[in-house]
DNA sequence: GATGAATGAGAATTCATTCAT
DNA sequence: TATGAATGAATTCTCATTCAT
C-alpha cells in the first residue's frame, strides 16, 4: 500500500520534470544542429520527443526560449573553466593556449553543442553567437590587452588579435570535429603556434 | 514628367526588367543582413521595393533563390579576383597577403554583401557561408598545399591554415568594418604579419 | 485499506468540500463578471483559487457547470422572494413595485451577481439571461395577465409591458449600482412610477 | 435619402474586395446571431463563405476588429436618424416616440442586426451593447435633460429615465421582432404611451 | 480528494506562392 | 509584365480536460 519509499530524493514527478526539460532541449540541441535556428519550428523539436506539443509550453514560452537556453549551457560550461584558465596565465602563450585548450576541449567533449553553433542548413553553413560568447570573446581582448599592459606582449592591435584567435578558434574547431577522432591537443598546439610565431614556428616549433 | 530616356541599346521594357532584378537583390541583401534567412520573408523584401509581391516571382523562383543569387553575385566579385591574385604569387607571403587584400578590399567596397554574412537578428549574430565562398576557401586549400609541395613554405598542416585564414578573414574583416573609415592595408598587414611569424612579427614588422 | 471514516456531522473532509466548492464559485463569479463567460478560461477562474486546476473538475463537470451553478444561486437567492412578494401583492401598483423591489434589493445585497450578468469586458457591455432568469420574466408576465383577468388592471399588451418592467429593472439597476450608495428605495419609486403614471406622475408623485 | 447610384466604373477586382467584405460581414452577422461572440471562432465566419481562410485577414485584423466594424456599421444606420428625429422633436412626447419609431423601425428592416445583440449561446441569452450604442443612449438623455431645461418635461431623473426608455427599447424590440410581422407602430404606441403615462395612459390611450 | 503536468484537438495567424485582372 | 488579392498548408499557441502520483 504504502510505497517502498526508496531513498529519492526526488518524487517521480519531479523528476519526470526534469527529464522532459533535458529532452526537449537535446531535441532542440540536434534540430537546430541540422536545420539551423531560422527553419526550425517547434513542432520539429517535440517531434523528437515523446511528448505532446502543448508540454513544450510548459517548460518554454518559445524557439527563442529554448535556443536561448541551449546556449546560456553552453556558456556556463565553458566560461569558468576559461576565466580560471586565464587567471592562472603567466605568460602571453600560457593565456592563449590555454583558451585554446579550454575550448577545443569543450567541443570535443560535447561536439552536439558546437553543431548548434555550426549548423549546416541546406548548403548554406551558419555560425550563431550568441550574446554569452560574445561576452567569452570580449573578456579575451581585456585580458589581451592586460597582457600588452603588464608586458607580457609586445603592443598590438588587440581587437584585431582577439579577432584573428576567435576566427581561428572556430574555423579549426571545425575542422578539427570534421576527423574521426578529435585531437584536441594537435589543434591547440596548431593554434597557438600560429600565434605565437605564424607559419615560421608551425614548421619549426623549437625556435625561440 | 518622364525621364529623357536617352535612346538605349536597351528598349524600355528590358531596361526595366533590369532595374527591377536589382531592385529585388538590394533589398534582400538589406534585410538578409537585419533579419536573418530563416527569418526574413517574401513580403519583407518586397516591401522596400516598389514592387507588387506577384513580381517578385517573375524574377526568381523562390526565397532561396533569390538568397543563392545573392551569394553567387558576392562570389563573382570576389573569386577571379582571388584566382588572378594567386596565380600571380611568387612566395607564400604573396599568396597569403594578396588574398587577404582582395577579400578586404572586397568587404571595404561592397559593405552590404558582408552584412549578409553578418548579420544580427535579436541579439543572434548569424554567419553564412555559401557553397561558392566554401569552394573559394577549398582553392586556398589547394595552393597552400602547392606552395608547400614547391617549396615555398615548409610542411603545416594545410587544412588548419586554411582555416586559420579564413576564420581570421571573416573575423578581421567584421572588425574593420566597424570602424568608420574601413583601414583596408592595416588589416591586410595584421592578417599577413600575424600567418607569417605571429605575434613577434606583429610587433617587430621588419624581423625577417 | 480504505478510511474507517467516523460518521460525523460534518467531518474535517466534508467541510472542506464545502469551502472548495465555495471558493469556486466566487472566483468564478468575480472572473466572468470581469471577463465575460466567452473570454473566461477555467485556469483563470480556478487561479484566483489556493486550488489546483484538476480539483476544479472534482466539484464541477466543465466550464459551463460552474456558470450554471451561479445562475441557478441567483435565482434561488431572488425567485422565492419574487414570488412570495406577489402572491401577497393586492392592486398590480403593489406587484409591480413588490417585483422592482425585490429585484433592486438583491442587487444592491450581492453586486457581484448582477456584475456577472452584466459584464464589460473591453468596450463590450454583455448582458446575460439564464433560463432562471427568463422563467422570472414569463412568471411576471403570468401575474400581469392575472392582474388584467382579475380586475386589477385595465387590458394592455402584457407581452410587452413584460418586457418593459423586465428592461427597465436592468437598465435602472445598472445605473442605481453605478451610485456609490445604492438607493434601493428611490429606484423602486422611480420605476414605479413610471409604470404606473408614466412621466407625468414621475414629476407629480401624488397625482392618482 | 437613396443615392442617385451612379452607374459604377469600379474594375472587377474592387468589385470582388467590396463583395468579399460584404460577405464576411454577413457571415460574421449571422454566427454571431447564432454562437455569440465569445464562443464564434474566425473559422466559423469564413466557413460560411467562399472564402480561404487566410483571406479573413486581407479584410479584418482578427475577430474583435470584424465585430466592431458590425456595431458601427448599426450604428451608422441609426445614429443619424435619431439625431434628426430629435432636432425636429418640439415636444417631449415627440422626442421619445420619434426616438422609438427610428429604433424599431431599424430593428423591423433589419433583423439580422439586432440579432448580433440578442444572441442565444446554448441556454444563455446575451446581449452586446457596443461603445456606439451607449453613445446613442448618452445623446439620449442629453435631450431629455435639455427638454428638461426648456420646460419641455418637468424635472424628472434624466438617467433613470433614459435607462428607463433604453431598456424598454431593447426588451420590447426583442418581443416585436418574435412576432410574425413586425408591428413597428404598435409598439411605438405602446412605449411611448407607456413613457407618457403609465398603464393608465396605456389602457386609455386618448386620457391628456 | 488534491495536485499540477501532460495531453492533443483546435484556435488564431502567417506566409510562400498562385492567378485573375 | 505588373499587380495584389486569394489561397491553404503550416505554424505558433491555448485551453478544457485527463491522469499518474
Amino acid at each position: 500500500m504504502e510505497e517502498m519509499e526508496v531513498p529519492a530524493k526526488r518524487g517521480k514527478r519531479e523528476q519526470t520534470k526534469v527529464n522532459n526539460r533535458k529532452a526537449i532541449l537535446a531535441a532542440a540541441r540536434s534540430i537546430f544542429a541540422e536545420l539551423g535556428y531560422g527553419t526550425t519550428t517547434v513542432r520539429d523539436i517535440i517531434r523528437r520527443t515523446d511528448l505532446a506539443s502543448g508540454t513544450f509550453y510548459n517548460y518554454f514560452q518559445s524557439k527563442e526560449e529554448v535556443f536561448q537556453a541551449l546556449m546560456d549551457a553552453n556558456a556556463l560550461e565553458v566560461r569558468p573553466h576559461l576565466i580560471e584558465t586565464r587567471a592562472n596565465a603567466r605568460t602571453f602563450e600560457d593565456l592563449i593556449e590555454g583558451t585554446f585548450r579550454v575550448f577545443f576541449d569543450y567541443l570535443a567533449r560535447d561536439r552536439g553543442a558546437f553543431e548548434v553553433l555550426r549548423s549546416n542548413a541546406g548548403a548554406i553553413r551558419v555560425r550563431m553567437d550568441t550574446p554569452e560568447i560574445v561576452a567569452g570573446f570580449d573578456e579575451l581582448q581585456v585580458d589581451i590587452e592586460k597582457a600588452i599592459s603588464d608586458g607580457l606582449l609586445e603592443p598590438v592591435n588587440a581587437s584585431y588579435l582577439t579577432a584573428a584567435a576567435v576566427g581561428m578558434a572556430f574555423e579549426i574547431g571545425d575542422r578539427m570535429l570534421a576527423q574521426e577522432e578529435a585531437d584536441v591537443e594537435g589543434a591547440v598546439k596548431f593554434a597557438t603556434s600560429l600565434i605565437m610565431g605564424g607559419v615560421v614556428k608551425l614548421s619549426n616549433p623549437d625556435s625561440p
